[in-house]
DNA sequence: GCGACAG
DNA sequence: ATCTTGTCGC
């Protein structure tokens, strides 16, 4: 993806860290400037590998709507940083951005896993990406971080939402992207507005509670970081090597 | 002081 | 985030 000229620096203090927030929090822009016609869109999610302290991010890039899969890079890097809640994009975008930058084709959109504005400081981790690339970002979370809604209000059925409130402003919204499942909480993440962040999340829904953008990022996340099974000697490997192999598990 | 707290 | 077995329901 194309290079872009850095924002700030990320080593911060949290104190820092927060005055930063309240000072980039200005220039999210909450309505819809993206293309007419969109046709790519990326998801990003990241792991941790507690065994050798690698953060892995994963970048995926769908075809849209038909939401074919077209590319997938993964990035590590050591984490940088404790979480700390509300300071999520402060350990988690450096790497993030390291996956996205392997990119070919640049996105129309991104899908964060985590909040948008639905944030103390309307600066979750979607809305400080799409700040930092100047690309439209939704924020996909699996639970609140800010904020209350009303479950009594929200229907079973996939595609019904309610707003997400604090102290009576709307910050997002809970989306039921699965029947009977827990709903995602959707907020705006940089240039779009909720209601496209709904609309949007809801059409890259197939059958799982994750969009899928998010789901096969948080997917391809996980399964490269520390999956090798020990020694299993594959088809048409020397035996020999195999029988050397096997005398050294004993 | 107590509760809440993305990933 | 990660750990972690079974279990309830469409």
């Amino acid at each position: 993806m194309r290079a872009v000229r850095p924002l700030h620096e990320w080593n911060l203090q949290p104190e820092q860290a927060v005055a930063l927030q309240k000072e980039l929090a200005r220039r999210v822009i909450r309505e819809d400037r993206l293309p007419p016609q969109v046709q790519h869109i990326a998801g990003v999610d990241l792991a941790i590998n507690e065994n050798n302290g690698l953060a892995r991010a994963a970048a995926v890039l769908l075809s849209y709507p038909s939401l074919q899969l077209e590319e997938q890079h993964v990035y590590e890097e050591p984490v940088r940083m404790e979480y700390i809640p509300g300071l999520l994009s402060f350990r988690e975008l450096p790497c993030v951005l390291g996956a996205l930058n392997l990119l070919r084709q640049e996105p129309d959109l991104i899908m964060v896993d985590g909040q948008g504005i639905a944030h103390p400081r309307r600066l979750g981790i979607a809305s400080h990406l799409g700040l930092w690339l100047d690309l439209p970002t939704i924020g996909c979370a699996k639970s609140v971080l800010r904020g209350h809604y009303n479950e009594q209000e929200l229907g079973e059925t996939v595609g019904s939402w309610v707003p997400l409130l604090d102290h009576g402003e709307i910050i997002g919204a809970a989306v039921r992207t699965r029947e009977h499942v827990k709903p995602m909480i959707i907020s705006i993440g940089h240039r779009i507005s909720l209601e496209t962040s709904i609309r949007y999340a809801l059409s890259c829904c197939r059958g799982y509670r994750l969009p899928e953008p998010t789901r096969l990022a948080d997917r391809l996340s996980k399964n490269n970081a520390y999956r090798e099974p020990a020694n299993r000697p594959k088809e048409g490997q020397d035996t020999a090597n195999g029988a050397v192999q096997d005398s050294l598990w004993q």
